[in-house]
DNA sequence: CCCGGAAGGA
DNA sequence: TCCTTCCGGG
């Protein structure tokens, strides 16, 4: 039976999770739904309402602890759930079930002690040390296709991952970011150069012959979180980013009409290469980006031509696989420009908590 | 409140 | 597979 819910819009609308030098556990990249249920799945509803200053109120990130969030009423995240689900007798019993599940599956764990407190795994969470000039959605198609591999960052090496968060490997990366930017600035991104040599299998790639130090990460393409990056403001960086502000990162002001916008080609099925990076209070990495940074980084990285992609072997822009109506809105010829005005990004998230 | 087993649905 | 529902127990 047909349910409304999906017309009401609440986080019903799957955003990008996008941080750039980041790669998140493996979990963190799976599809809003997985293939066999096509359901928005529980943990990407919560990370979608964390996101939202709206429920605040109703669940929040634990400041101090990166990954840990309160949920400070059960009842109201429970009827938003159930509202999502269409399941009206939803309650936090039956919710908290399932969020048990995820202990499991290492998504999340309990706080201990603390009522109504749980902690996402975050734990693996690493830097993927990778120059955004070379980040790019690899060509192939089932890798730009499938809902999950879309979601695998590509060339995270080993060494990397198993690094703790430290701005040290923001500084070597800002480093690199430095002298490629003052290679070329608006120039295509090069993608021979990976697609050939490199092997991808999630966190643990395998880094090909022609690995020179880089790595590209992120980009789950279809995830559930809102579009609008916005990083908490907070200390400074140890790197110093207004370099960065010049040729890696122009001045792209949201009237700057966007080049080539008028000519989207085959869109990206679902998962989109729009960025929205996640806002983890918590994360004392995050923290030391600067909001104006990453949403540079954002306009910089992703022009709309560069969210053209090839299309699948089968057009695989089925409503219900990945790329489904609800997605952020995306419509023929609308192109993709709208992405790129925050304002626009806001207005496509109509939570309605009521 | 929290836990996890069991059964079942989509 | 991912919950939803129910439930006995801590």
């Amino acid at each position: 039976m047909h349910c409304n819910c999906f017309l009401e819009g609440i986080l019903t609308t799957p955003v990008n999770y996008w941080i750039s030098g980041l790669a998140f556990p493996n979990w963190a990249y799976k599809a809003e739904s997985s293939p066999g249920s096509r359901q928005i799945q529980l943990w990407h509803f919560i990370l979608a309402l964390l996101q939202k200053d709206e429920f605040r109120h109703v669940i929040a990130w634990q400041q101090g602890e990166y990954g840990e969030f309160v949920i400070k009423d059960p009842d109201e995240v429970a009827r938003l759930w159930g509202r999502r689900k269409c399941k009206p007798q939803m309650n936090y019993d039956k919710l908290s079930r399932a969020l048990r599940y995820y202990y499991n599956k290492k998504i999340l764990h309990k706080t201990k002690g603390k009522r109504f407190t749980y902690k996402f795994n975050f734990s693996k969470l690493s830097v993927a040390n990778c120059p955004p000039w070379k980040v790019w959605a690899p060509s192939t198609p089932h890798l730009l296709l499938g809902s999950t591999a879309l979601c695998q960052p590509a060339l995270v090496p080993v060494a990397v991952q198993s690094e703790p968060l430290h701005s040290t490997l923001y500084t070597h990366w800002a480093t690199e970011t430095q002298l490629a930017g003052e290679r070329t600035s608006w120039e295509p991104l090069e993608t021979s150069g990976e697609k050939g040599n490199s092997s991808f299998d999630g966190f643990g790639s395998a880094l090909g012959p022609g690995w020179q130090g880089s790595c590209c990460c992120f980009l789950n393409l279809q995830g559930d979180l809102p579009s609008v990056a916005s990083f908490t403001p907070a200390p400074r960086l140890r790197c110093n980013w207004t370099h960065l502000s010049g040729p890696i990162l122009p001045p792209f002001s949201s009237e700057q009409p966007l080049s080539g916008s008028s000519k989207p080609g085959p869109r990206l099925p679902g998962p989109l290469c729009m960025p929205g990076a996640w806002h983890f209070p918590g994360l004392p990495l995050l923290a030391r980006l600067r909001q104006g940074t990453s949403e540079r980084l954002q306009r910089r990285f992703l022009r709309p031509e560069e969210l053209v992609v090839n299309p699948g072997p089968k057009g695989h822009l089925d409503s219900n696989e990945g790329l489904s109506s609800e997605i952020l809105g995306l419509r023929p010829g609308k192109g993709t420009s709208m992405f790129h005005n925050p304002e626009n990004l806001r207005a496509m998230w109509p939570l309605d908590p009521s």
